[in-house]
DNA sequence: GTCAATTTTGACAAAGCTGTCAAGAATAGA
DNA sequence: TCTATTCTTGACAGCTTTGTCAAAATTGAC
């Protein structure tokens, strides 16, 4: 190799990530990454492209993450236990940063016709993982005794509301009106016992 | 009054509504209004000031027909079949068109932090509207009986659950599928006599 | 019919964006 | 050290956007 790529790929992606995150696909032009990565706009040009193959390769480090995430909170055989931690995580996710900077998802989701074919289907992709991860952990016999409803169901159900706290937190910035929220979504979903006596 | 206005306020005002509604407040330009009502641009800025102006105008229409419509979905004394009815008409509502054209309200909401202090407030405003209707429908002594939690906290949910909806058409365009989420979310958030027997 | 206020029209300036490109700089390998 | 390849740099073209403005057209009121 000749000619080396003088900047961090990865501080690059990852400072990338960050502005997409912070402003949305549309919103964000090849002038705003290249301030925040201080690599300039043509260098950015020669390597990716254009926009939508760098946005690309900073929303696949950002799905992988999330999954990663979304994995772990659920390990805890207790639905009830994993549920709470999944949202509270959810939570985190979007609420964190000055301003906070909202969830890339739901925010790329919404901008989706128009942002095209190659990230509408990575989004829904993304979506759909998620989505199964949860029906995974909602299928354990012990999950299905609490689920008001079947785990296939119950999984959309999940998924569709994080993407309404989503849309909450944009409009109220308010965290602990999101997971108090969150907190009653788990309780209305899974019958724990204290219901039905 | 002399020089009278040679366009058709109401008519413009909606086909501005429908311009905005199907493409969003950032990424609809003036040009697409001008082109959309048949008033030239000039005549816009003339007559509204700015692209922020008219879209408050358009979006308040939105919110009356909107609101109009909740409280007439939410009439019926029965809060399942009250909030199925609401349901409906609020999939129809982001369904309808072709392309469909999504929810207005959590479009700008995700927009939000870009879009301005004005139209932060009004969309605000609208959905703490809309959550006080749904509050309100909910507080009757047979809704009580059936809630899982209290009417504010039910009412909550409910709008924040109908924002969920309205990203997954963004990216799934199933109403079949969220017609059927929808049901299913009004059967686990009102135990409706069959459950806790 | 005339006048004065208002609207319409089309051109304009200023700014921002994407993507391209040629020339210069850097460097791994011979 | 030399060279071929790749990356970097800064300028450029082309397009889109917002908002402004002066001149022309329109029209209600007198």
């Amino acid at each position: 190799m000749v000619g080396t790529r003088q900047f961090d790929e990865d501080a690059l992606l990852e400072a990338a990530l960050e502005t997409f995150w912070q402003n949305g696909f549309a919103a964000t032009s090849m002038i705003d990454v290249a301030e925040a990565t201080g690599v300039q706009r043509g260098s950015l040009y020669n390597a990716y492209g254009d926009k939508e193959r760098l946005f690309l390769l900073a929303f696949e480090r950002y799905s992988i993450r999330f999954l990663d995430f979304v994995r772990q909170a659920l390990v805890d055989p207790d639905p009830v236990v994993a549920l709470t931690t999944l949202f509270k995580g959810v939570v985190a996710n979007m609420t964190e940063g000055a301003p906070s900077r909202g969830c890339l998802t739901t925010r790329t989701a919404i901008e989706l016709p128009l942002a095209g074919k190659a990230i509408e289907a990575r989004v829904k992709r993304l979506i759909e993982d998620l989505t199964a991860l949860i029906r995974e952990a909602l299928s354990t016999p012990a999950a299905r005794r609490q689920l008001s409803c079947d785990p296939a169901m119950a999984a959309d159900l999940v998924v569709t509301f994080t993407r309404g706290l989503a849309v909450m937190e944009r409009a109220f910035h308010n965290p602990q009106h999101l997971d108090k929220m969150s907190k009653q979504f788990v309780r209305v979903l899974l019958l724990d016992g204290k219901r039905g006596r």
